[in-house]
DNA sequence: ACCTCACATTACATCGTTGTAAAACGGGAC
DNA sequence: GTCCCGTTTTACAACGATGTAATGTGAGGT
């Protein structure tokens, strides 16, 4: 049996609510009750119960990490980041995917409901049904990456400003026939569409024709899919002369395509993609990309979540990640 | 104020046990009065506090989940199985990161006894250090891969078989200057003193002499410091005909540094990975590596370490998880 | 009508911790 | 020696859910 307070009060011969006291620290305890309780305590091997704990306190000292799925290298680094900034700061996290289902989104808001969790950090992939369900009543959540709506604090990347700078930087290295992996058809991911808009943006700037030809449709981001979607596209169109895919892991499917082709990447086609995931720096060739600080973007989503749980609410917030354009082999000229 | 138990039980005219009996459906609950207990429920949102179930109970529904380093492909993908195969069977994941630290390890041991957490699968880097630790009145643990102790239940590939099997595979390929990278120096990680035994064992079965010249050292098994290994060991060595990297991460670093290098891979060199994490596939060129099943892995684990919390212990249970050798282009001949 | 028995529901206590408010303690001033 | 005051320690209750044991309800048999 597990020792508690009052096995330790005992031993010590003094009260449960000292005990409490001493491990605590905020009520002063007197320099020899101390000792005899840390003494009791080192003993007794005693371990606090922390459901006790939260059930006293009505905090548990956990916070839920919501992403879309953890195998994917984007979000496995920012769940690295966010479990070491958030232990750091004496904070557990606990994990829980949504497939990028807005059910399973909405359901976790009620998890956290429970009192295991005392705030949420949600990756959403659906703009509006997720976010919609954002109401009242619902523990402090921080949302990471593109949302639509300003339901809750939020912490991002101007992906329009980014895609934005990443066409005109393949402009520059003498691109014109840019084509982007990754739009998406139905109403999904808000990404998709900023980042979009941000390459047209480019175009217009630049003066070169938009050709939706260009526009290479990809709902799941993933290399296989990735992978697959340019595959087909390169069976029926010409070759563009660079390929801006909205994420890394769709860069890596794409460049494994080409290579398997024979389309010698940068001299035939430059590659770029966005958020820097590690391999993209060993990819072949390296991989030019969005770069931003992923354990700013955990330590700021940790801020204004902790920030709003402690009632130094406000209104919503918005911390915006600064990023910059690294061109590495991917779209040498 | 969130509603409980008691204010659920007074919408619906019964007592807080009743509808403690009709979430729960252990104890039989007639038809009316479950229909107005559920409707009260509705109506007032009520979800159940954990932390005062988990108080209850003593068992909070919580596994906590450590590996070294959450950024890993390895690790996200194993993360990302077991939160899934978990969560299929309604438990929660509490990811820690243990950075290869015994001492986090160990520490890790302590906190699952807080009873925030029911049990612990441990991915341990170190063997000796954090397994020593593992002494009595621990809570449920089971250990991922290669550990040298038979200290708790256990689920692993067999290394040394996989490693042989792999070291035969490159030879079957023609290839006779085999060398390995990520041999430890230290008395750190069992997976490479395992897996350079495997390849020991396959060289001499080939009757070929073997040549410590070809075991380059690598403390860490990622892309970087493989990458720098090879790269120092390339300065100053002549090119062997085929390089068998311990991790998949260590193969893509290493990848990098032949193309940066213009070395031709399979022509010149074939490489080899372990592993076969995703992005294997779309490296270029693809990678041969050793497969196997890390949904089995999660399911694996989390089915020995719910048996133990059941108390259906047993002695200590090892379960071997088959792989298979997987060739792509890699090592092609 | 009465008793039994199975089943549904209830009151109470409990899990381990900590806030509150009151009690005990010790030291200094008179 | 007494009184007062600030500090340390204590008893008690509460957080919310649920197991235990006891109570209440009804149907069926005689």
């Amino acid at each position: 049996m597990r020792a508690t307070v009052k096995d330790v009060a005992r031993r010590a011969g003094v009260s449960p609510k000292t005990v409490s006291n001493v491990m605590n620290g905020v009520v002063p305890v007197s320099g020899s009750t101390r000792l005899k309780v840390e003494q009791a305590i080192l003993e007794l091997d005693y371990v606090p119960n922390l459901s006790a704990r939260g059930l006293r306190n009505g905090r548990s000292g956990v916070i839920a990490l919501a992403l879309p799925d953890l195998a994917t290298p984007y979000s496995a680094e920012i769940a690295h980041h966010v479990v070491e900034v958030a232990h750091e700061q004496g904070w557990s996290i606990q994990i829980e995917e949504t497939g990028s289902d807005p059910a399973r989104e909405y359901e976790l808001m009620s998890r956290a409901r429970s009192n295991l969790i005392d705030g949420l950090i949600l990756n959403p992939v659906v703009l509006d049904e997720s976010a919609v369900k954002v109401g009242v009543s619902l523990p402090p959540v921080v949302l990471l990456g593109e949302v639509s709506q300003q339901l809750a604090d939020r912490v991002w990347v101007d992906s329009v400003a980014a895609a934005r700078d990443m066409t005109l930087a393949l402009a520059r290295t003498g691109r014109r026939r840019i084509a982007v992996l990754g739009t998406a058809e139905g109403r999904h991911s808000a990404a998709a569409v900023l980042r979009t808009r941000g390459y047209q943006a480019a175009l217009e700037e630049l003066g070169i024709d938009p050709d939706d030809s260009l526009l290479i449709p990809c709902e799941k981001w993933t290399p296989q899919t990735a992978a697959d979607a340019l595959s087909s596209y390169l069976d029926s169109n010409p070759l563009p002369d660079a390929l801006f895919c909205f994420t890394d892991s769709m860069a890596i499917g794409a460049l494994s395509v080409l290579w398997k082709r024979g389309i010698k990447v940068p001299e035939e086609v430059a590659v770029a993609g966005f958020d820097d995931i590690a391999d993209g720096q060993y990819a072949v060739p390296s991989l030019t990309t969005v770069s931003f600080d992923k354990r700013l973007v955990a330590s700021e989503a940790l801020r204004l979540l902790t920030e709003r749980m402690a009632d130094r609410a406000g209104g919503q917030r918005v911390v915006t990640v600064d990023y910059r354009i690294v061109e590495r082999n991917s779209t040498a000229s």
